[in-house]
DNA sequence: TTAATTTATTGCAATATTGCGATAAAGATT
DNA sequence: AATCTTTATCGCAATATTGCAATAAATTAA
């Protein structure tokens, strides 16, 4: 993040601004759409469907579970990724609330 | 974005990143929470209220600006800027197509 | 016209991200 | 035990992002 500090944030705002992070990359998203698509999938499906290598699709995975987005159970030798709703209803919420606030008073220049 | 390129993705997939880019970063959330609060500003408004130099809140203004999420209108020497509502409404949309497609269908490991 | 105000751009250093080959780790299969 | 399958980690190069001082550009005010 550069020079300036979490402190400088809420902790809201930083909270935030990791998940849209981890959403601000195409493999990402594309990942997300085939979990939904699939309900659930092992790391092996979706390098089988991107074209990225492995390791860089386990590195997508990673990123995307450690801000929540994800769940991952160990199944045999293989791991079964799918969507934890949790966080993700935590983005709509607050993107409804924004729109919400908008429609009331968004005075524009 | 690295060696992957943009041909491997959608339109659509392309374009939710880049909005989610974006957002992905605590001063433009914070950016936009201003906004949201004060209706329109000025950039100065903005270098005030944050932890960061004028020419830092500017090209985070103009990265806001690029994918739609903010209009700026000139008026006498400042630019007034504030949310378009169009781009933050699409992310709404797609988020709660997610969302409801889980509730749905959702079978977790 | 000169100075003040406001925003954008340039150029640079520091840091972060992305992608992948090589390899490790761990359970499953034979 | 040896091998296969599956995922994670390491290490590295290439690229992107972040932040800001200095400066430019453009309008307003005196």
């Amino acid at each position: 993040m550069g020079i300036s500090k979490t402190e400088n944030y809420t902790f809201e705002q930083l909270e935030l601004s990791k998940l849209a992070k981890v959403l601000g990359h195409p493999a990402r998203i594309a990942i997300l759409e085939f979990l939904i698509q699939k309900q659930k999938c092992i790391c092996g499906d979706i390098v089988d469907e991107l074209p990225l290598a492995q390791p860089t699709v386990s590195q997508h995975l990673k990123e995307m579970k450690a801000v929540g987005l994800i769940k991952g159970n160990i199944e045999g030798n293989s791991i079964c990724y799918c969507i934890d709703e949790k966080v993700l209803q935590m983005l709509l919420n607050y993107i409804q609330n924004i729109s919400e606030k908008l429609e009331i008073k968004n005075k524009c220049c």
